[in-house]
RNA sequence: GGGGACGUGCUGGAAUUGGCAGACAGGCUUGACUUAGGAUCAAGUGCCGCGAGGCGUGCGGGUUCAAGUCCCGCCGUCCCCACCA
């Protein structure tokens, strides 16, 4: 009589042994191998989407296969807790964010948990806990010393009705309006806080030392945006100009001369053809060289560019706005006195917000010049082609080709390369610089990561102002700077801490006089950046991790985790990394060696998960139904990993029967048989070779192909055992590894099976992963395929060991084969050895 | 506009190096057992054709004895960046 099988008894029993036992607890031990499998945290919404089971599922059958492996695996759990969706739905709800923090992460705990997986809960950490972010407040301290933290004025969306900043979510529509007043919001200088990423920007796009999909690497390397080209200086032509010493690059190291104003080109051998100069409308030197009759013309284009949305003005194929500034600049190689103009196409947050522009040469610069009439000069003549000339071409010309107008220069090859991969290009930058007039460089579309937050809900930045000392880091005894629970965290659109009466009001850390806290808080992705040091020893208090502990496990071996974090998280935990570093804190040059990402689970209707759509998928539903290891079994079959898929809920039905199925084989009461030896022989070559390929797949994080090859191997003991198997000594060893091989993937009913019938020493999560006997998995026979002309036209069945020159007289002597050849004699016969044979007529 | 990924039966997907296309599932069809079934078991299921056979991995070319896989050119879907000088 065959026992039924009931994940709710089995699940939580074998959960609650295992925690009572410590099961996974993860602890130093030098004898064994370290593996430190991370994945990512959730954020404590309240409940665990399907979407978590889908990425953790497998990062734990891994972590599994890894321990079973031999190696001594970390893989822990925490919550990535603070951030604005938590104080928004404590505005909405009016429960404090600390309170339904702590309530959403017990009932995760609980949800976690039902899943099976083997974290190490005594490795917990949570991110809005004062023991955690005390941490955070001190490496922002770090990296200030380091000078890597600094204070900009930085453009923010201002509301000028209500007075105040406002978040980017609080404004919107089209016309990025107040979420309040309606009324059009304008960008508003504003002093935030920065980290220099940039300084790390080289040093970010090389991925030697790290294993990461190439789509990560490409991301994060478009991101960066490295170019390479020239500045060149000009000088500005006009009595107003005396110094620009105050113009500051927004990221980059350019050169300030005095009286010149610096532009980046990629093309600085198309310098010649430079009929006019572009500034954006943000650029402070705009106050000094605007000529007293533009300044109201200028002053209204720059009112109109502040109004306008970041959308509206980056669109490609908006028609050219500016406005001429009056001034006048000197084109260094010529002489050539062009105008300056004001234009929304020049970003003043990219390069020096200053272009000069080849309109011969350059798209925008060539819609530019035609609407306002510009002079068009072409200095790049494109082989073969007739001469170009401004007056009549229809576009510009953006290619390589022979330097024409451009004085020493001409009759020089210039070709489509940047940089100093192209020739007459580097020819050009090089003689710039002899002369003092440009050099090669380099620029980013990176920009420094800009950390303020206006907002209540995240770890205050432990800095203090005072009158005569300017900024501090709070002393490094005070930390953490508690963040204060009796705050009016309701929206006001300025920071919850600046209206608390007494948490600002402090003494300065320099003089001990009065002195302001900073009211802002840092953006979650700082606590985010480091949360893999805490999970090393989150009980530790003289530092941030313990250092025995993070001289074993780090850094980590496999992360695993969404690709939406590719140009955030994933970029600012380089950098943090980086940082800490150079600041003697960590070590190596990367945090995560090996990185992962898996797919999304979209809802039935092939559309995203929300709960507006009504096709959210409850994971719990799910567990309550099946149990945990067939939703788990299901999670790792349904779709390839990294790809994801829908959701099918009748497909779940497939995995349902495979664990079932798994389990009436082993429970089953089966009168012994006797097998031929040849099908025990089948037996155990179907053993290894699913267990070789299973192995090989857990590798190589293809997780649905180890189920489909556990499925066909459990297909397989049913034939066998029809065919009278069951208790022989090949049985037991096919049931025993069977029972290994699951255990990753559903480790509940591995164990039950493990322990209560096969009647094995617990635990089966800590037995050693079952090893390939070669000899058993060679195949004895093998099929070949004959083909004539690339077509199939029959199938062999000779010995594995067969010669060339048998399948090849074998294969001629085909039935199918003789009549495919109609009496002629093959041309060629290609015999690729155990796998087909082709014959040519 | 730039960058990237993908395109295989009704569906999810499989196919280690260029070597039997469609493994394993879901669904469907038929049958068995059953008071019943989202249970279990058995058989079938790429398309066309009565058949021998032919066709078949988005479309069109190419390389090769052999192409889902490599090369060239299109088409489509999705993602990221987007006036980046």
């Amino acid at each position: 009589m065959t026992k039924a099988y009931t994940p709710k008894e089995i699940e939580p029993k074998w959960q609650a042994k295992w925690d009572a036992d410590g099961l996974y607890n993860s602890d130093i031990d030098e004898s064994r191998p370290k593996h430190y499998a991370l994945t990512m945290l959730p954020y404590p919404s309240g409940d665990l989407h399907i979407g978590h089971w889908y990425a953790m599922t497998p990062s734990d059958a891994r972590a599994r296969y890894m321990r079973m492996k031999g190696y001594n695996v970390l893989f822990p759990m925490g919550f990535d807790a603070f951030g604005l969706p938590a104080e928004n739905a404590a505005i909405k709800s009016g429960i404090h964010p600390m309170v339904r923090t702590r309530d959403n992460i017990q009932r995760m705990r609980g949800q976690l948990r039902s899943m099976g997986a083997m974290f190490d809960w005594r490795r917990e950490m949570v991110s809005c806990e004062p023991e955690y972010y005390k941490w955070t407040e001190w490496f922002f301290i770090q990296l200030y010393k380091k000078g890597l933290a600094y204070r900009k004025k930085s453009p923010v969306d201002f509301c000028p009705h209500c007075n105040t900043t406002l978040a980017r979510e609080q404004v919107w529509g089209d016309d990025r309006h107040c979420e309040r007043c309606n009324t059009p919001v304008i960008k508003k200088e504003l002093s935030q806080w920065f980290l220099k990423t940039t300084q790390y920007a080289d040093e970010m796009l090389r991925y030697e030392d790290i294993d990461w999909p190439e789509r990560v690497k490409t991301l994060q390397t478009n991101w960066i945006g490295k170019s390479e080209g020239a500045e060149v200086y000009f000088e500005i032509d006009g009595d107003s100009i005396r110094d620009n010493s105050n113009l500051e690059a927004p990221n980059n190291e350019f050169s300030n001369i005095e009286d010149q104003i610096t532009v980046f080109t990629t093309r600085p051998d198309t310098l010649w053809g430079a009929t006019f100069m572009v500034f954006s409308p943000e650029h402070p030197l705009l106050e000094k060289i605007t000529s007293p009759q533009q300044k109201a013309a200028v002053a209204a284009y720059q009112a109109q560019a502040a109004r306008q949305s970041d959308i509206e003005r980056e669109a490609t194929d908006k028609e050219k706005t500016g406005v001429f500034t009056g001034a006048y600049a000197i084109n260094p190689v010529n002489g050539a006195k062009i105008p300056i103009w004001i234009a929304d196409y020049v970003l003043m947050s990219y390069g020096t917000g200053a272009i000069m522009a080849v309109p011969a040469h350059d798209e925008r610069d060539f819609a530019f010049a035609r609407k306002f009439e510009l002079p068009i000069v072409p200095v790049i003549q494109p082989d073969g082609e007739p001469l170009l000339d401004g007056a009549t071409m229809e576009t510009a010309y953006s290619g390589g080709g022979l330097m024409i107008n451009s004085g020493p220069f001409n009759g020089t090859s210039v070709n489509d390369k940047k940089g100093k991969d192209n020739p007459g290009l580097l020819a050009v930058a090089e003689w710039l610089e002899a002369k003092g007039l440009g050099k090669l460089a380099v620029t980013y579309k990176l920009r420094d990561w800009l950390v303020s937050r206006q907002r209540y809900w995240g770890a205050p930045i432990p800095m203090i102002y005072c009158e005569e000392h300017g900024w501090n880091p709070v002393p490094e005894e005070q930390l953490p700077v508690i963040l204060p629970e009796d705050v009016a965290w309701k929206p006001t659109g300025e920071s919850p801490l600046k209206l608390h009466p007494t948490w600002s009001k402090t003494s300065c850390p320099v003089c001990g006089g009065p002195a302001t806290r900073e009211t802002d808080t840092m953006d979650t992705f700082m606590c985010s950046s480091w949360y893999h040091l805490r999970y090393l020893s989150p009980w530790y208090n003289d530092g941030p991790f313990d250092e025995k502990e993070y001289n074993y496990w780090m850094p980590v071996d496999t992360y695993t985790g969404g690709i939406e974090h590719a140009n955030m998280h994933l970029m600012y935990t380089r950098f943090f990394h980086k940082a800490l570093r150079d600041a003697g804190i960590t070590e190596g040059h990367e945090p995560m060696t090996q990185l992962r990402n898996q797919g999304m689970v979209l809802g039935e209707d092939n559309e995203k998960m929300s709960k507006s759509r009504g096709n959210v998928v409850a994971p719990d539903v799910l567990v309550d139904y099946y149990g945990a290891d067939t939703v788990r079994a299901y999670l790792m079959f349904f779709a390839r990993w990294e790809m994801g898929s829908a959701w099918d809920s009748h497909g779940i039905e497939g995995s349902a029967r495979w664990v079932r199925r798994t389990w009436a084989l082993f429970t089953d009461d089966v009168v012994h048989g006797s097998a031929s030896p040849a099908t025990l022989r089948g037996l155990r070559r179907a053993v290894h070779q699913t267990l070789k390929k299973i192995t090989h797949d857990f590798e190589h994080f293809e997780f649905n192909t180890i189920i489909s090859g556990l499925m066909s191997l459990l297909n397989e003991l049913y034939k066998a055992r029809e065919a009278g198997a069951a208790g022989s000594a090949e049985w037991q060893e096919a049931l025993n590894i069977y029972a290994r091989m699951m255990a990753p993937i559903t480790p509940h009913i591995a164990e039950e099976l493990w322990v209560n019938v096969l009647g094995k020493k617990y635990s089966v999560h800590t037995q050693p992963w079952p090893t390939v006997d070669e000899q058993a998995a060679k195949d004895e026979e093998i099929t070949i395929p004959v083909q004539v002309n690339g077509k199939l036209r029959d199938r062999l069945t000779v010995p594995a060991e067969a010669s060339e020159a048998e399948i090849k007289a074998l294969a001629l002597a085909s039935e199918s084969v003789q009549k495919q050849l109609e009496g002629h004699s093959p041309k060629k016969v290609i015999v690729v050895q155990k796998r087909l044979i082709n014959i040519v007529v």
